[in-house]
RNA sequence: GUUCCCCUAGUUCAACGGAUAGAACAAGCCCCUCCUAAGGGCUAGAUGUGGGUUCGAUUCCCGCGGGGAACACCA
């Protein structure tokens, strides 16, 4: 890479000066070169030396580069432009770039939908994300195994069939005399929902039925298995519109086998003790969880550096989600071995995760050497800077939200009297939901704003694809061109920056375990592009070597366009 | 109460401690006899507040103000 091929030119240089200090280089933000190098600054600072002294001396032994062009500005950054070769050789590593292998395996985990409830905009995050993120760490070598990872063994599913039995339909719903379908769930569950506050009773039958499945007990069992398989089917139509696709499809049930094998590991190791009835391991480290002396009697207990022992089994003997997350990690390191375990949630869960992650440390389930991330995403607001709701407080699905952007790029379709078909309208409402939603910096929260994603004018996914498309239908209409990197105009040499800046975006990405670097170098690109297309002619260019090195931007562009879109899970018609 | 996060143009978002704080939308002015105007060009507009560290602070540290979240049997 030229990064790193100016960083060795400069060390080089440095190193005839007798220094040994490292100097590197970055991106220009600024009109008058393509990159600079801050160094001079902090190594003039070890070395007692005046930066701008430093720069020029490191600067004169650098003999004189085809590629580079070297500038000493004032307090002491070292300037560099690209040559018109620098450019042509640039385009090049762009256009041959290789990712080579990583030795480590990367497990991720999202999605997480609850079986019996419908998804909402709250899943949308953690979907795009992780797949997103996902294929970025194949792109960058990694071996990769994702898992949707179901909520499918809770409550919701006992209230279900508390519903439906309180109804009188239960019956005939195992029997199969009704055929059960999402509806039927949609409905149901809301209802018991709402019911299981009001009526105890209820309540408790739910609780006894969720136990009743949870024990394998029939019929119950098996109609659980029938409400697993239709909400199944109904998340696998949401992956399809969001793009999105899992290795497995497990979930907190196929822990369950694992969870008396774990709460044993807890207690043998000495790492569990009753409290109130329950059973919990301390995971506090010191200087934690700290009481704070009550000021009345009846006042609840409050504490310095809160973190609270990880409750492993309920005072009624109940299992919890965090029991089953670690039994799901201990499996996943029997049958996978992964070197990473990735989890994709709300910022909200944090406390959850850092609980879970050191209860498997402190028991060994996760070995020492293996790293567990939880990728912490900001919550969807609404306009009033709290959780989003609907005017009815509930929440918007998220086949609602498609649906909505759907007829909107179907509205914008007609008015620009474009033959479409449902496959275009859906990538198109894909593109607008995606880059929106994956533009935020992941951990911060976000305001949600249903403007937002049905506008497609700025910076959007179908600004992208509207670029990627002009460049497509250019190449469709020009026969054979040579490949010909010898750019020459201000244009042209942008768009190559931004090629590069993008790719460099993935390895940000990779650090920062999120998307929004990419989207922004990806924007940046399409519009560096977009400013060319409108000053140069690039069809009607009579200069066969210039019209050959405008087709082979054009080229070039669309490789790195389709290749970041693949990334990002977004994918690109053929016309628009 | 404790802990964590956030505060940047009218609005929504950017900016490894680097130079003149970038965009998008909204506003105003231009550009379709020309490869897709869902486009391009131009104009105007911002770092909550008080200290500190630094050659240099939107960025790091400490106050203050404002907002959000978490704080054991939900996830």
């Amino acid at each position: 890479m030229t990064k790193e091929n100016l960083e060795k030119l400069l060390n080089d240089a440095a190193k005839k000066c007798g220094i040994s200090e490292s100097f590197s280089v970055v991106f220009s933000n600024m009109p008058v070169c393509d990159f600079q190098c801050n160094s001079c600054f902090s190594v003039g600072k070890i070395l007692k030396i005046n930066p701008f002294d430093l720069a020029e001396k490191i600067v004169e032994k650098i003999k004189s580069n085809e590629c580079f062009e070297f500038a000493v500005a004032r307090p002491g950054f070292i300037n560099i432009n690209l040559t018109e070769k620098g450019v042509e050789k640039l385009a090049r590593e762009i256009f041959e770039v290789k990712y080579p292998k990583q030795s480590e395996h990367i497990f991720i985990d999202y999605g997480g939908p609850n079986l019996g409830k419908a998804m909402h905009i709250g899943h949308m995050r953690s979907f795009n994300i992780g797949e997103a993120l996902k294929r970025l760490y194949r792109k960058l070598g990694y071996k990769v195994t994702s898992d949707i990872f179901f909520g499918d063994w809770g409550l919701p599913l006992g209230l279900i069939m508390a519903m439906l039995e309180k109804e009188g339909t239960l019956d005939k719903y195992i029997s199969g005399q009704l055929p059960l379908t999402i509806e039927v769930m949609n409905r149901a569950y809301p209802q018991a929902n709402k019911l299981k506050e009001l009526d105890s009773s209820f309540n408790a039958r739910a609780q006894t039925l969720t136990l009743a499945f949870q024990n394998k007990t029939q019929p119950y069992y098996d109609f659980w298995k029938k409400l697993r398989e239709v909400s199944v089917a109904e998340v696998k139509k949401v992956c399809k519109l969001l793009n999105a696709d899992f290795d497995l499809w497990k979930g907190e049930s196929d822990a369950n086998d694992y969870i008396d094998t774990v709460v044993k590991i807890f207690k043998e190791k000495g790492l569990a003790r009753q409290s109130e009835g329950a059973l919990v391991v301390d995971v506090a480290e010191p200087g934690e969880q700290i009481p704070i002396p009550k000021k009345t009697e009846d006042e609840v207990q409050r504490y310095e550096n809160p973190m609270p022992p990880l409750i492993i089994q309920k005072s009624n003997g109940g299992d919890l989600y965090a029991t089953s997350d670690i039994a799901t990690i201990y499996y996943r390191n029997k049958l996978y071995n992964p070197d990473i375990i990735q989890y994709l949630t709300d910022v909200r869960q944090s406390q959850r995760f850092v609980q879970i992650f050191r209860a498997c440390k402190k028991s060994g389930i996760s070995p020492s050497t293996q790293q567990l991330w939880h990728t912490a995403f900001g919550t969807m607001n609404g306009k009033d800077g709290k959780a989003f709701k609907t005017r009815s407080g509930g929440n918007v699905s998220l086949l609602e939200l498609f649906e909505m952007v759907q007829d909107k790029v179907e509205e914008k379709l007609k008015q620009n009297n474009v033959d479409f078909d449902a496959g275009l309208k859906r990538k198109i409402a894909n593109s607008a939901i995606k880059f929106a939603d994956l533009s935020n910096v992941v951990e911060k929260d976000y305001i949600f704003d249903i403007d937002k994603f049905t506008s497609f004018e700025g910076k959007t996914g179908p600004y992208i694809l509207y670029t990627a498309c002009r460049i497509k239908s250019i190449l469709s209409k020009t026969q054979q061109f040579d490949l010909n990197f010898n750019f020459y105009s201000k244009e042209q040499k942008n768009v190559v920056i931004n090629l590069a800046r993008l790719q460099q975006s993935y390895k940000s990405a990779f650090y920062e375990r999120g998307l929004s670097s990419i989207c922004h170098a990806l924007f940046e690109l399409t519009r560096a592009f977009s400013t060319f297309y409108n000053y140069e002619k690039i069809l009607a260019e009579d200069d066969k070597g210039k019209r050959d090195i405008k087709l082979s931007l054009c080229k070039l562009t669309l490789k790195e366009i389709i290749s970041a879109c693949d990334t990002l899970a977004i994918e690109i018609p053929d016309k628009m």
